[in-house]
This record gives C-alpha cells, sequence and structure tokens, in this order.
DNA sequence: CTGATCGTAACAGTTACTGTTACTTCCAGA
DNA sequence: TCTGGAAGTAACAGTAACTGTTACGATCAG
C-alpha cells in the first residue's frame, strides 16, 4: 500500500458518482462511495470536499443529502483532479540549502528544477488526455 | 521540504563526485560530499551505497578511502538514478481493496493501472533523455 | 599498528496519510 | 414545527517513510 492513494480513490469516487447518476440517481452518499472504496466516509467526504472546492462535484445537505457531479464525466480530466489531490512537486529539493559556496551546491538546484519543471509538463499532459468518461469506459470493460 | 529529496540528493552527489574526479582527484569521501550537500555523512554513504549495488559508483575502504564513479557522467542517466532511489510507483492503488461486488470497485484498479503505467512511461523517457553530463553542464551554467 | 573512512545498526524527530469517533449544521418532507 | 439522515469538520491514534544523528565494527594504505 502505497502512501499516495488520493488520485485513485478521487477518480473512483467522481466516476463512482457518474455512473450512479447515470443509473438515474440524482445524488450519491459518502457512505455508499465508501463501501465500494472500502473505506470511511469521512475520507470521501473530506476528497470530495477539496474536489467541490475546485468545481468539480457537488454536495447538498439536508435530507436526501448527497453528492453530484458538476460536470459530465467527459469533461473531468485526471489532470484536473491532480491539481486538486496530486502529490506536488513529484520531486523535491534538499531539505537544507545546500552549500552556497560549492560549484554544485549553488548550482544543483536551478539545473534540477528545471529538469522536474520538464518532467511535471510530461505528467500533466499524460494525465490531460485521460477522461473520467474513458476510465468509466474501461472500468466497464474489465474482465 | 517535500518528502523526496532522494533523487535530488543523488544526482547531486554523483555530480559532484564526477566533478571531483575531473579536477585530478581519485576518490571523494562522504564527508566532502555531505558539506556540499548540507547533510549527514551517513545520508550519503547510505545512498550511495545503494547506487554502488547498481553499479553507478564504488566506494574504496580503508585508508585513502572514497567514493568513485563506475561510469562516465555521459553514460549515466537519471533515469538510472530513478530506478535505483526514485519512489515507486509514483501512484498507488487504495490502500484496501475496493468492493469486488461493485463494477467500479473490481474494474477501477485494472483501469487505473494502465494508465498510470502510461505515465511512468513517460517519466522514464523523460529521465531517460538527461545525463548527469547534461546535470553538470547545466550546473556550470547556472549565474 | 594506526588513523581515516566506509558499512551498518539503532534510535529520535518530522511529516503525511489513513482510519475512526464524535459532534455540529443543514434541510426536505412528514 | 419536528425529525432523521447526511454533510462538514475537528480531534486523535496508528502507520509508514524519510532525515538526521550517534555509535561502533570492518577495512586497509602507509
Amino acid at each position: 500500500m502505497s502512501a499516495n492513494s488520493r488520485m485513485t480513490i478521487a477518480a473512483h469516487a467522481l466516476t463512482w458518482i457518474g455512473l450512479y447518476q447515470r443509473y438515474g440517481n440524482e445524488v450519491a452518499t459518502s457512505e455508499q462511495i465508501a463501501k465500494s472504496v472500502n473505506t470511511n466516509p469521512v475520507v470521501i467526504r473530506r476528497l470530495l470536499a477539496q474536489l467541490q472546492k475546485a468545481g468539480l462535484c457537488q454536495s447538498r445537505r439536508g435530507a436526501g443529502a448527497g453528492w453530484m457531479l458538476s460536470r459530465d464525466l467527459a469533461s473531468i480530466t485526471l489532470l484536473d483532479v491532480y491539481d486538486v489531490v496530486g502529490p506536488s512537486p513529484l520531486f523535491g529539493m534538499h531539505p537544507a540549502t545546500p552549500d552556497p559556496q560549492c560549484v554544485v551546491g549553488s548550482g544543483i538546484q536551478p539545473a534540477m528544477r528545471s529538469i522536474y519543471d520538464g518532467i511535471e509538463d510530461a505528467v500533466r499532459n499524460e494525465l490531460a488526455k485521460v477522461t473520467l468518461e474513458t476510465v468509466l469506459r474501461d472500468v466497464l470493460a474489465a474482465p
């Protein structure tokens, strides 16, 4: 069980809501989603609350409460999800400032930063290619 | 200070050894490297020990001990480093197995896995493009 | 032999995430 | 107006990973 399951769980939850709504239901409760994800409802509420701030989903309170998507599955990409719950940055710099007196120590951070930026771009490009509609299609196509 | 500084520190250490050797020195000690990185020598030894197992560098013990590269800077890519000290995987699956009775629960992992595999490939391609020779050049070109 | 350095184990401190409990707030519908 | 079901949220424990540090044994050129 690696640390970063947030992307996976967020994609799972949103896809679940999308499919549930296609079955004609208006809203999905965190408890229902948590059952499918196999976790605690609070974990789902915490994640969806973040995604809600980003405008991907929406909650309704009171009686008949629950979650619904703010946009169609086809218009939400994994990049949208990544920007909310993804790890940032992918690669970190030194915990302590390297020796500025040393040629390597003083030049390494700008050098690595520009390399890491290129990698982040590549990752973001890949993520942008995948919509939750694609994810749902793949999910339904699974054996 | 993000968690994953290992890639950065490994690249820093190897580049430092490479430059030091170009100055005519045979070996670099973990203490010298630690000073440039601004950390404890043991941290450097731990990292280099892993890189040594992968054949990227080599240690010499006893008097006149220290570290040297096993290959030229130009023949070591960041992908080589990543394979040793990089985070794997970049994105993790659910901590607990999702509900197999649920369509989404049963199909989500294969779907996400294939997406994540594509992203890993993209990252690896980017990393493979960059050699430590390139890193050193960028370091020396820094303002 | 000796001193310098690696190799490695052990431990504390930090951070981040997950899981859980518990409580408040909200609101459609009876 | 009441009520029940669900979101919102704070608080806390447990786990895991990484960093930093100390300590000590192993190694070997000179």
